[in-house]
DNA sequence: GCATAATAGTTACATTTGAAACTAATTCAG
DNA sequence: CTGAATTAGTTTCAAATGTAACTATTATGC
């Protein structure tokens, strides 16, 4: 073999098995809310952030879950117009807005909530407690290791 | 506390930490074949999968690479004008037709090889041979899990 | 102060993607 | 056999997405 260069072995390689987990567990957790709930996941995530740290601007949304600045505005506007957002501009920098659920929106999150925990504890029971802990500590790891990586170039 | 339903931290929920994390390694690798190859990462999962598994029909490749056939079609099509892939229709049944990496297909592809398998090791250089064991165990039986669950609904 | 640059957010356009309809070939039921 | 049902793969049309341009407002340099 004049180049062993190692074989390409798809099924074990990490970043494709991280992708398909990620899109099995995500397409999985959509079904339950899509339907009931008519959301995209992109519009769940803004309501999750903002259930969980509101108020905050648009670009706070989009650093807290990694999504850019159109994503979150079309996801807000589809939002607002459902009535399930708020925004109430800054009176002292008239350029931000801050966002809050609405009445409607805390009620929908409510019960969207306990949907997306079961999902999550019926996925981990999978896994022992400790192994759990062992898994979020290591893709923790992994995280912030491929942040700094793609920084370095 | 009338409805102690958990709060949602979206920060340490599974389904956002993985979706998150398989983004940023996705992307990550993407960089390093996107310029300088010019493929798109759906087209180069079906290069992977073809330089692995070859001959296989579109409908074995999106098995491989969990990607629907219409996604497949579009790869190979780009593919092929390319002159990456070359097809050829089954004898015996004809709405088959295999598919292969062609000379200069699979000469692209032993270039991409090392550095994906170059950024994947960079990346596990943050766990150790045993926390690596350990990580790929424990994705398998999430994988395992999620498919059994979404599948009883 | 006033022009320039920077920031928050939206809109417009082009590309990508997904669902459903479609074509072509094969299998199956009677 | 013959017609309905299946299967492989492509095309079509609508929706989602990303990039870049744009509006409005605030900050900065001189």
């Amino acid at each position: 073999m004049p180049c062993p260069s190692q074989a390409l072995e798809l099924e074990n390689f990490l970043p494709y098995r991280l992708s398909i987990l990620a899109q099995i567990v995500s397409e999985s957790l959509h079904d339950l809310y899509a339907d009931p709930f008519g959301l995209t996941v992109t519009q769940w995530r803004v309501m999750a952030a903002l259930g969980r740290f509101a108020p905050l601007t648009a670009s706070d949304v989009g650093q807290r879950i990694v999504m850019d600045k159109v994503a979150v505005s079309r996801a807000v506007a589809g939002l607002r117009k459902r009535g399930l957002v708020e925004r109430a501009t800054d009176r002292a920098d008239r350029r931000r807005a801050s966002l809050r659920l609405s009445a409607r929106g805390r009620a929908m999150h409510a019960r969207i909530v306990p949907i997306a925990l079961g999902y999550e504890e019926r996925l981990y029971k999978v896994l022992t407690a400790e192994e759990r802990r062992s898994f979020d500590a290591l893709t923790e790891r992994l995280f912030a290791h491929a942040k700094g990586i793609r920084q370095a170039g």
